[in-house]
DNA sequence: ATAGGTTGATATAACGATATATCAACTGTC
DNA sequence: GACAGTTGATATATCGTTATATCAACCTAT
């Protein structure tokens, strides 16, 4: 009929002022319990639901969370983004979610309109290339901030992995089995991130005393990781593992091995990262750097809130370690 | 500094009024060249941005879209969230997504949240059992909104497939291959389009005269439809073919059959839905039900975007057609 | 010189909420 | 019955914008 309904018309019904509707709904004040009653039926009646944006603008809460990523699709990333939601939902916040796919110009966008419509709290996993301005324009803002996996900047609260750790681990791992001969597959940027994967990758190569390493680019998905694999097997047929930049990547090259004809885990050592669900079902079940998405969305949730409540604190910096899981696409180098 | 900059403070700086401020930065009134220059200079020196809250109270316009989908996983989604973004971002819209991981509690408290953060639109999947109240409750707020998918009411705008047909033109495409003993594998639900898709099927059914067919149920991801398949195989060993309801669980079947020695599109026959990238990539490249998922969202957008411009209008249904595009997962029935 | 028009700015009210101040009507006390 | 305290409500100002009205200063024409 009418538009919106609002206190305006909620107290109209009832017969009684605005500011009285207002204290009814929020519980503060001193209310008869008749009047509550009105006031709780004509609200009812309109199905009246309060506008958060008034409300923030007076109150100056804002119970709006931003989480701005890289990659929606990535089945990693949905899962941070479930652990994100469970704890600020459970908290009474909003949290909205716009993909950049790995976009600086449409993270500026997005960054901007996030700013403009009003957000409490933003959550970021910065593009590559993310431009200084961004982060000037941030700070200018005020906005309690939270970057996410790529930690570009060290006066903002940040969490992420320790990746140069975990491929560390993962290449000592195939050092043990014999293997001399690794290579690191996968990703096609030097973001931190990946920066941080091939040192790890390197220092753990030059305790082995290993040959010079090979790091082999490609995307970020299965069909990238198959041809990679084919190409790099092509270019160096001495190569006997593996260490992949992502699962995607990896689960790729364990399929381009069974139709090259050899078998993972015995002919070709693969190891993946980020251990996503596909990896204990694929086949043969994929090895993996396995990180726990959801108690990392969980816990990037509750930096978040920690700065919200307490702006003057120092940055923060959370980081966890990747667990080496052992499936079937590891084995023993041929002698 | 102090907190984000508003108009007021952009005004001081400039030494002028608030309108005039406001009046320079959205183009409108009469300004003179250098108090226009002023104004730019202390806008850009504070890095303003207008808070589009307090616009849209009070200009009522509200290019902010919220988008409820059922499960963020899910590739196909993710490329219908491609589209509709693309489009309404170059309208100027900032499109937020929340997932509902089809909980129908969930989504109420998304849908209320939602309505209560201000959105000037909503794109929705009802998740199954979405009581009638919330129906109303958006209803009373008057907000735009088109519901995607799933086709519950019919008065409200909607953008799905045409899921009978695309079946129907599956199952018969396995007829014409000389199968009979066909099975529907996938879906836990009866969501409406789960139903349409099964009405679909079996009308096919019996225009080929085949006997009473078995439908199968299986959560809709790899690993249960690997499972479903096996368990379907042992319970009824004499079916050739089986149209499913997703491409995730059809290639989770395809994998079956080849883990139990069989042939897919030899031995048994599997036609998928969605023709997601995967279904492409897969050994073998699965048979599917090709929908475009990209143009369906810029589509679903389109529709909000008329809603908006023109809110009296009489409901609008599109249904888009499923292509049947064959792959290796299919082929004649054994005599 | 004065009426009338244009230019370029400001004053004011409003959007929907909340915080604070105010106020009328009771209550109880001595 | 006058005063203080309590109860239960309303008045008013405010958040950051935009829409509309107003206004001073200048220009032009007769």
């Amino acid at each position: 009929m009418a538009g919106k309904p609002t206190l305006g018309t909620v107290a109209k019904i009832a017969g009684v002022s605005i500011p009285t509707v207002s204290q009814v709904l929020r519980g503060t004040g001193r209310i008869s319990d008749e009047t509550r009653d009105r006031v709780l039926a004509a609200a009812k009646q309109l199905r009246y639901l309060p506008d958060s944006r008034a409300a923030a603008m007076r109150s100056g809460e804002n119970r709006e969370i931003g989480f701005v990523i890289n990659q929606l699709q990535n089945p990693f990333n949905a899962e941070v983004i479930g652990g994100v939601v469970d704890l600020l939902e459970a908290e009474g916040f909003l949290v909205s979610i716009v993909d950049t796919r790995d976009d600086a110009k449409r993270q500026s966008r997005q960054l901007e309109a996030f700013i403009r419509h009003g957000r409490g709290g933003l959550l970021w996993v910065p593009a590559m290339d993310t431009p200084d301005e961004v982060f000037e324009l941030l700070a200018a803002q005020g906005i309690p901030t939270v970057t996410f996996l790529r930690h570009v900047r060290r006066d903002l609260d940040h969490v992420g992995i320790r990746d140069a750790d975990a491929t560390h681990v993962a290449t000592r791992y195939l050092g043990e089995l014999g293997h001399r001969n690794i290579a690191y597959l996968g990703g096609t940027d030097m973001t931190m991130v990946r920066r941080e994967r091939i040192a790890g990758f390197q220092r753990a190569m030059a305790a082995l005393g290993a040959k010079p390493s090979v790091v082999w680019t490609c995307e970020d998905n299965k069909l990238a990781g198959l041809e990679a694999m084919i190409a790099l097997r092509v270019a160096h047929p001495e190569i006997t593992a593996v260490v992949c930049n992502g699962d995607m990547v990896g689960l790729g090259a364990s399929l381009a091995l069974g139709r090259m004809g050899l078998k993972p885990g015995e002919d070709v050592s693969v190891i993946g990262f980020d251990d996503i669900q596909d990896a204990a079902v694929a086949t043969p079940p994929l090895t993996t750097m396995a990180v726990h998405p959801h108690k990392l969305g969980r816990k990037l949730a509750r930096i978040l809130l920690d700065r919200i409540r307490e702006p003057d604190m120092p940055p923060i910096v959370s980081e966890v370690s990747a667990e080496l899981t052992i499936r079937s696409t590891t084995g023993p180098a041929k002698t």
